[in-house]
DNA sequence: AACAATATATGATATTTGTCATGTTTTAAC
DNA sequence: GTTAAAACATGACAAATATCATATATTGTT
């Protein structure tokens, strides 16, 4: 089995902040799973008791609404730690993650990680700040969901897209999402996005091929009024 | 001046996590202001430097958005502490505070308390848990505003505001929000605030008197569909 | 008390977005 | 490769919400 201490990913998240020691008795305790895209790594409600580390793949996070629908709260990527909020409030999962393709995850037990959080300021500092973080964007998310058209924020989703996770060697966006996810993070009904696209595609701000987007030009996507 | 280490306040936020030393030294470096109805306690973009402790009143925290209207992402009462999102990340605010009604706010100088969080473990656990529990609030309000209607929203909003915040003695929510505010918050226009509060009214479910509202069935708001 | 400023109220209308229906394309399974 | 299922696409229409106009009520100020 792989070694924490090894891994590269670590750099990426707050388990640097750890030391070797820590480290050491992590990886020991740690279990490695292969997560096929489309799997669930764990549902809303659901007890997690512990942190996932994503050692490759990306994932939505989700909540199911009143109506049925799920509404994406966040993608999340390769060297980012999964599961702390509820880690620490003690509480079950608030959100599902699901592959959006091929992962490995890491799971590290609450009983293991839970002292060191309490324990080495360090590492519970640098929780903090990645806490601190992902709040600064959900506020800007709901100022965005609360202001801002449909056509702007999935502008602003392929931005995003492009941003975080780049082009492949062809120029598409490396990551590939339904269109029913593309509705799914910009709130709006699958339909709606799918015409969306269309139009950004008339417009010629963006092409695509099968599920595949390319942005075409990246200036008149940001000026969407 | 009054001391933090006899201030009720602090038992219902993280500085309850300090000890009795750390609260002395805070207490004679902190500022305490009172702030007006409708006074900015910060603004986004300022750099605050140090965190708030309400010790009477509540504020609103907002965002102005490109086109112009605040979106209203959270209240904040008595007892909270404002800031420490943007202390824990080193940045200005991204909000901006406003006071709803009076109040008493008490000012900690970031260089005061910094050395706390970085090295009193269960003070910044405490920040944590309190900051976890922001983050889900925020991650279900995107939830709210993407997938229920303005009606829905603006029904919840006013058992929020009962819920958190209680009657006066003649039953009207006793925190008054215009309903500009109300809309801010649901993030609608002011018109159709307006609108749907008329509408709950015709249908029984709140009654008004000028800007006092009065929730004459709570369950029947929250069954709105 | 009179006045101006601000907030609330409501109608008419335009725009945005959702829903339902239906056809086409792509993908996955055998 | 063929076929069934899923995803994508688009039209027609309905519903929700925004905008503009205007009237009334409330509040604060002199």
């Amino acid at each position: 089995m792989s070694k924490c201490e090894q891994c590269i990913v670590r750099q990426f998240n707050s388990l640097k902040a750890l030391s070797k020691e820590e480290l050491i008795r992590i990886s020991g305790c740690k279990t490695t799973r292969t997560v096929k895209k489309g799997e669930i790594i764990f549902e809303e409600g659901e007890n997690i008791n512990g942190v996932f580390c994503i050692k490759d793949g990306i994932c939505k996070l989700s909540k199911l609404s009143a109506n049925g629908k799920d509404q994406i709260v966040k993608l999340v990527v390769k060297g980012d730690l999964l599961g702390q909020r509820s880690l620490v409030g003690e509480e079950s999962a608030n959100l599902s993650a699901v592959a959006l393709n091929d992962m490995e995850v890491c799971f590290i037990p609450k009983h293991e990680i839970m002292n060191d959080l309490q324990q080495n300021s360090k590492f519970s500092f640098d929780v903090l700040q990645q806490m601190a973080k992902d709040l600064k964007e959900s506020d800007d998310i709901i100022v965005n969901m609360a202001q801002k058209s449909v056509k702007q924020r999935l502008a602003e989703t392929l931005i995003y897209v492009y941003n975080h996770f780049g082009n492949n060697d062809e120029g598409f966006l490396d990551v590939i999402l339904s269109r029913e996810d593309y509705a799914n993070i910009v709130g709006t009904a699958t339909e709606s996005a799918i015409r969306i696209l269309s139009q950004l595609k008339k417009e010629g701000l963006i092409s695509t091929s099968g599920k595949q987007i390319k942005i075409e030009d990246l200036k008149g996507l940001e000026h969407i009024e």
